[in-house]
DNA sequence: GCAGACTAGCTAACGCTGTTAGCGGAGGCA
DNA sequence: TGCCTCCGCTAACAGCGTTAGCTAGTCTGC
C-alpha cells in the first residue's frame, strides 16, 4: 500500500466519522502519524485529495446502480440505499462540492447512467428523474423531511410517476 | 435602518455578489465601514447572520410560489426562476447549511407549501415533487448537467410526471 | 450638573484552516 | 565519494470565527 493510498483511506476514514468538516490536512497527516506539510509530497493541495475521494465514491455509487439491475424500483432503492449507507460521502459528490475538472472522463456520467437507461432513452425524463433521487436523497439526509415523514412512500409515489409510460 | 438591518443587507449585498465563500465576518465589516468584532455586539455569532439571510431568502422563496398561483407549470416555472435569480441565496437555503432550530416556526414550511398544495394533499407525491424541483435546481446551479442540455425539457417532463392523475 | 450605567466601537490575541519556504536525512547510482 | 531525488520535518503566513478587555459617547437618575 502505498504512502498515497494510505493517505486517501485515512482520508475517507475520516470522512465516513466526521463529514466533510473533519477532513483537514492536519487530521489526515495524524492519522497516519505524518504532519500536514508532509501530505503537499503525495498531492498538489486538499481539493486533489477530495476529488479522489469523489471519484471513489462515484464509481462505488456507479457500482452500486449497476448491480440492482435495470428495474426502476430496484434502482431507486439501490441509490438511496448508498447515500444513507454513506451520507457523507454523498455529501462530499453532492452539489457545488464536486471538482469536476479533476475528475477522470466520465465517472461522473456513469454514477447517472443507471438512472438513464431506467428512463428509457428519453433524455429529458432521465435528467427529472435523476434530480428526483438526488432531491429525495438531499432532503432525507439534511432532515428537511418531519422526523415522522415516510420517506420510503415519498419514493414509491415518485417513481410510480415515472414508472408511466410518457 | 437599525445597525442590525445595515449589517444583514451589506451581508445579503456579499451573498449575492461573491456567494456563501465570501461571506466572512471581517468582509461584511468591512462592508459598512466597522471592524468585526463589532458585529457580535449585534449578532450572537455568524450562524445568527446566516439564519436572518436564510429567514429572509425562505419567505422571498415563499411569496414567489405563492404568486405564482395554483398550477403545477407555474409553481415549478417560478421555483425554477427565484433559485436561477438568486443563486447564492439558493445554496445558503439548500443542504446542511440551514440553521433549522434558528428559523421562525413554519417559514421552512413556507417555502415548499406552494409545492405541498400542488400535489392535491397527497403527502408522498407533494415530497417527491418538491424533490424533484429541488434537485433539478442543484443540478442546474452546480453544473451538473451538460453544457447544451435542455434543463427546460427536464422541468417539463418531470412536471408531466406528476401532472397526471394517480 | 454630575455620577453611574449602558452601548458600541476599538485593538490584540487565540486556535483553527490551507499552504509555502527551507532544512535535513536516507537511499540509489555513477 | 559525491550527487541527486525523495520524503519527512519545523517555522511561518494569511485568512477564518471568536473572545477579552479597553474606551469614548450617550442616556438616565438624583
Amino acid at each position: 500500500m502505498s504512502r498515497r493510498d494510505e493517505i486517501i483511506a485515512a482520508a475517507e476514514d475520516l470522512l465516513d466519522r466526521g463529514g466533510p468538516a473533519g477532513l483537514s490536512m492536519r487530521t489526515i497527516a495524524a492519522e497516519i502519524g505524518i504532519q500536514a506539510p508532509s501530505l503537499y509530497r503525495h498531492f498538489p493541495d486538499k481539493a486533489a485529495i477530495e476529488a479522489t475521494l469523489q471519484e471513489r465514491a462515484l464509481r462505488s455509487l456507479a457500482a452500486r446502480l449497476d448491480a440492482a439491475g435495470p428495474q426502476l424500483d430496484a434502482i431507486g432503492a439501490a441509490y438511496r440505499e448508498w447515500a444513507l449507507t454513506h451520507p457523507h460521502r454523498y455529501a462530499l459528490i453532492s452539489g457545488q462540492a464536486l471538482h469536476r475538472d479533476r475528475l477522470s472522463p466520465g465517472v461522473e456520467a456513469a454514477a447517472s447512467a443507471g438512472l438513464q437507461t431506467a428512463a428509457h432513452g428519453d433524455q429529458a425524463r432521465a435528467r427529472a428523474l435523476w434530480a428526483l433521487a438526488h432531491g429525495l436523497v438531499e432532503l432525507e439526509l439534511a432532515g428537511r423531511f418531519p422526523d415522522d415523514a415516510d420517506v420510503s412512500s415519498a419514493w414509491a409515489a415518485g417513481l410510480a410517476a415515472f414508472s408511466r409510460v410518457g
